[in-house]
DNA sequence: TTGTAGGCGTTATCAG
DNA sequence: CTGATAACGCCTACAA
């Protein structure tokens, strides 16, 4: 690895000659930008990063700290931001916390030092504190702790109220919700109220299942649904989000449920995994790409020092009609 | 942000000794050291990652570059890898290409500079000369550039075979393979010139499609599926990654054509995706797992400076038979 | 336009 | 056991 020092010594110029030709800063006669050129090339030089980092106190990078990244939810969300941090300079450092809380604490402490510039959360089990000391920038998704921490999220209780009107127009008699059992600050908890209320109110049943995101996979999900459909054969509604939804429905064709007839599906995210099945699954869809572009925005305006004023901003969903619900 | 110089001011000691507390280096009385740890609990000091990075040459890190977040296969991939990454102290920069060569060159230039330990590389789209010139610790998974650089990958060739085997029993006419045009290092070229040898010597029909893989999502796919099944109605069988099989699936179902008995549908990899659909679909299934763990070892042993011996590993592939074929 | 000197936050060396 | 001092690779005054 070649440093700037030989790079200097092979043009027969100066360090910060060098440097104010990386950088572009300052003048220098093109002809000793050429000869320093020259010597990059032959000595293969790349500037250190780290070392640029230090000073400039910024090393172009954001982390996004996710519950998993198996979930396509948490893909797809990732996917676009990414893209999005990429057209602004920045590179993603994707983390997962496979929903341990050892690991959360873990990538907290690594964030704190110098090594990101910025985080994006959609995990919060660690108690408030930790992340109101948080002293860099950061934005959650899908998460609220306090007021100054801007949060992006889509209408969870809009969402909750589509699905509901679904099931009550198509005269449900007991509905299920999935819920992640986890997070104090979770706002998809507002969809899982929401629904309830609106159920009981137009007299239709609700029944919650709490689980730990982490210990399910799709097959995991299988299990679940054909243990909780044969446990309770009166459920004949799901809201759930995509992948327990794919499974669900799954699991009540081959029980030989009619669906939407007698059993209807509603996935909450959207995500293509909603069409993957024969049968399109009726969805809440959040915009995901939006949402993405937003929350790159914001934590990039923070990272650059701008506006810290609060942000609370949230998405409508739409709902997309399928062949079950 | 407390800098070791401010503890060490608040705590009455040197700077070095401060050093020594952190790290647990070299003798220090208890006394002083309580001194020490109060004063650093008091500024709520995080010691600057990046400094200690460019001293010690390693910031624990390690990138994974992949033409695309959004598809399940590097999805799953990458949790796995992220996962043992972690039970080794390293963290996991997902960085994704979107299939574009100018991203993936931008991505090499920054891993060449000190912000990763060291490198996997799922997408090769530039001149070998790049990779062969690499200086740090990389391995490609899927790929092959030259002897040096370590590679894992799955058995395309005994992959290709078992799907032929399938076609060929089931008596098709005409298979469809679709295949990622991109790469001259792609090992997974790997399974359709032997599937196209396989069927070719039992007198089956091959065609191969050739796609930009970063072009199509989903819904690309399912566009594709359409069009090319009215297209050519002679072809009633399909091997493709998940994501497209699923796609092909579908639309084979949704144009009446009955499946097994007149379509078949192979998925190449074999993650949760093709078991998503009613029907579950026969799938060569990678072992992902395996994979990412012995992806892992080498590159913390090659960062570690450990056996730079050539690896070529190479995964046995399964066949888990669905109802499609 | 170019070079010298000092600093960023750490760690290693070598006295004391 | 502890403290100066130099070093890592780079960047920014300030001087020439």
């Amino acid at each position: 690895m070649a440093t700037i020092r030989e790079v200097a010594k092979l043009a027969g110029v100066a360090v910060c000659t060098v440097s104010r030709v990386l950088n572009e800063s300052g003048n220098v006669l093109p002809e000793t930008r050429d000869k320093v050129l020259r010597a990059m090339q032959a000595l293969d030089y790349v500037p250190d990063e780290l070392t640029r980092g230090v000073f400039r106190k910024k090393v172009g990078i954001v982390a996004m700290l996710v519950p998993s990244i198996h979930h396509i939810f948490f893909g797809s969300l990732a996917h676009y931001i990414e893209r999005e941090l990429y057209t602004r300079g920045y590179k993603l450092m994707l983390c997962s916390t496979d929903d341990r809380i050892e690991r959360e604490a873990d990538y907290m402490r690594a964030f704190r030092s110098n090594l990101v510039d910025g985080v994006i959360m959609c995990v919060t089990n660690l108690e408030d504190a930790l992340y109101e000391r948080f002293q860099k920038p950061m934005v959650m998704l899908d998460y609220k702790v306090n007021d100054r921490i801007p949060v992006v999220v889509c209408d969870n209780e809009q969402g909750a109220s589509l699905a509901a009107e679904v099931f009550i127009r198509n005269k449900r008699k007991m509905v299920l919700q999935l819920k992640s059992e986890s997070g104090k600050n979770v706002l998809s908890h507002l969809r899982h109220s929401r629904l309830d209320r609106d159920l009981t109110e137009a007299g239709v049943g609700v029944r919650t299942v709490s689980i730990k995101w982490s210990e399910f996979d799709y097959y995991g999900f299988q299990k679940l649904s054909h243990t909780v459909l044969e446990a309770y054969p009166e459920i004949d509604a799901v809201m759930a989000a995509d992948l327990p939804a794919c499974a669900f429905l799954k699991a009540a064709l081959q029980l030989g449920k009619h669906v939407p007839g007698e059993f209807n599906v509603v996935a909450f995210d959207g995500t293509y995994l909603s069409h993957v099945n024969t049968m399109d699954i009726t969805a809440i869809v959040q915009p995901l790409e939006q949402m993405a572009v937003k929350t790159v925005e914001t934590i990039t305006a923070l990272i650059a020092g701008g506006p810290v004023e609060p942000v609370f901003c949230q998405f409508p969903v739409r709902l997309v009609h399928g062949e079950t619900g």
